[in-house]
Parts: C-alpha cells; sequence; structure tokens
DNA sequence: CTTAGTGCAAAACCTTTGCAACTCT
DNA sequence: AGAGTTGCAAAGGTTTTGCACTAAG
C-alpha cells in the first residue's frame, strides 16, 4: 500500500493544514477503491454510501488539496470530468493506462521502460521532468473480437 | 506539410459531408498555427481577426468532425478545456508534449521511441493498440533557472 | 480561541443541442 | 431539390466561489 497515513499527516502539519473526517472519508474511499479512477461525482456517491454526508464542492476542494500535496494524482481519460488515483510516484513503478476506445474501460499496465526515455528527453531538451503521463488508445480483447466478427 | 487538401477533399466526400467555407477557414487557421495547441475558443478569435464571423457552436461542430476524420487531434493539457492540432499520426514520427509546471508553456519533443514500448505493451496486454499520447511533466529551461535563484 | 474548513446556493465555464434559416453538391 | 450545415440562444454538465457557520489544532 502507498498510503503513508504518518507521512500524510506531516504534511498536513507542515503546512497548517486541518485533518478533517471530511478529508479523511475522502482518503478512505480511494483506498478502498485502489484500482478505480474515481471522479468527485464517484466520490460524492461512495462516501455517501457510507451514510456520510460531504458536500459536492468540498470534494472538489479535497481532490484539489490531495493533487496538491501529492497524495491523488489528477487524470484525464477524455470523458470530461478530472479523475483521480492515489499516487504511486514514489515507488520505482510507473503504470500506464490502456483506454478501450469502444468501451471505455481503463485497464493498466505496468512499465518502468519510459524511465529511460524520460532520462534522454530530459538531457536533450532542457527540460527538468518531474513527471510523466502515457495513455495508449485501442481495443480491449473483448471489443477487438466482437469487432472481428 | 501534413495537410493534404485532395485527401481531405475525398474524405469529405465519401461521408457525404460539406466542404464549407467555415469548415476552410478553420482548417486554414490551424495550417497558420501549426505548432500550437488551438482550444475552440482560440480557433473562434482566429477566424474573427480574418474578419470572418462564425458561430462559436459550428467551431465547436467542426472541430468534433475534424477530429473524427482524423485531420485533427484532440488533447488535453489539464487546463480545463480540450486543444486542437494537426495529426501527423500518419507520418512516422510521433512527438510528445513536455508541459512546464511553472509557466504552463507546452514544448514538442520529437521522438519515436515509444513504437518499441507500443509493441511491447500490446503484446503483453492483450490490447489493439491503435494510439498513444504521452505527457511530460516538469520545468522548462527558464523555469528551471528562475526556481533555482 | 484562532484559523482553516464546510455546506449551500449561485455563478462561472466549457460544450452540446434544438430549431429555423440557409447553402453546398 | 434535398441533405447537410449554420447561427443563435438555451440547456447541460463539471468545477469554482462567496459567505455565514462550524470545528480542528
Amino acid at each position: 500500500m502507498a498510503i503513508d497515513m504518518n507521512d500524510i499527516r506531516q504534511k498536513f502539519q507542515e503546512k497548517q493544514y486541518k485533518l478533517t473526517p471530511q478529508r479523511q472519508i475522502i482518503l478512505q474511499s480511494f483506498i478502498e477503491h485502489q484500482d478505480e479512477h474515481l471522479s468527485a461525482e464517484d466520490v460524492h456517491v461512495i462516501v455517501r454510501q457510507h451514510s456520510s454526508e460531504i458536500g459536492l464542492a468540498t470534494v472538489y476542494r479535497t481532490l484539489e488539496l490531495f493533487s496538491e500535496l501529492e497524495v491523488l494524482q489528477k487524470m484525464d481519460f477524455g470523458d470530461g470530468r478530472s479523475r483521480y488515483e492515489i499516487n504511486e510516484k514514489s515507488t520505482p513503478h510507473h503504470h500506464h493506462h490502456l483506454i478501450c476506445l469502444a468501451c471505455g474501460k481503463v485497464k493498466e499496465f505496468e512499465d518502468d521502460l519510459l524511465e529511460t526515455l524520460e532520462t534522454t528527453i530530459a538531457r536533450k531538451s532542457n527540460f527538468m521532468i518531474v513527471d510523466h503521463q502515457v495513455k495508449f488508445y485501442g481495443y480491449c480483447q473483448e471489443c477487438k473480437i466482437s469487432r472481428e466478427e
């Protein structure tokens, strides 16, 4: 698990942010939905199921805050809303997203090959690269098959 | 130049779309702004400067159509609006985007290394990959320097 | 107690859509 | 002529913001 509560508690203290129940519950949603890519609305629904009523505006503000603190990572899959997942940047393994153009499903794929590419590009471009995001578009196994019929 | 007017004319004929002046003017905007990543609003401003009044809705519909026909490529740099650029997918050279976290500038970088990665991932994941999009986040040369001071 | 956070409703944005008028082919 | 296209205004959907109230440190 990539989430270290003590680490987070410390980050909050440093910047004098408060670790409110709302924020803890929202974080909890991501821990319970590790391999999903939740939108603000998704999170709002989930916390509501836990019988906690949290305002949608608070959800947005919290997601923004967690992104800033690099606890979550904001991403975009082209469906008109931002999605978030736990930021595992600290771990050595990056993962990429395979997005199915037919059914919209997003599959994850582990790979480090891009690290090398990143170093090369950083050197050639004079950019100081701190992160990357890769999306592959195509057809998943199921949709690939049904398209061939 | 990656735009072949005859090719486009043919694509339009096949699907019985009409090559209206509005569509030509919008396409022209992209030809005149090759290495920018124009938003719908950007395009609307540009055509207006050419003293052509085109409705914003038409701009949106046209951008959508061109994306569908793979004349333009829709992309997202996380600034809350879609951006478009001429689709050079047909050429062998892909380029990636380096996005500066400080000033927001987007720099392009040519590289094919990802082709290999795409093949590998396609094989391992059972996905039929047809396209990819890579974004690197970091600090451009200027912002990198000012951050060190 | 003091400063930050919450909830609500309203506002701000970007994008899409319905429809009557219009225009390529 | 006829199917596709435009422009406008209205509607839709996501995200942000102002403000009075509340709660964490």
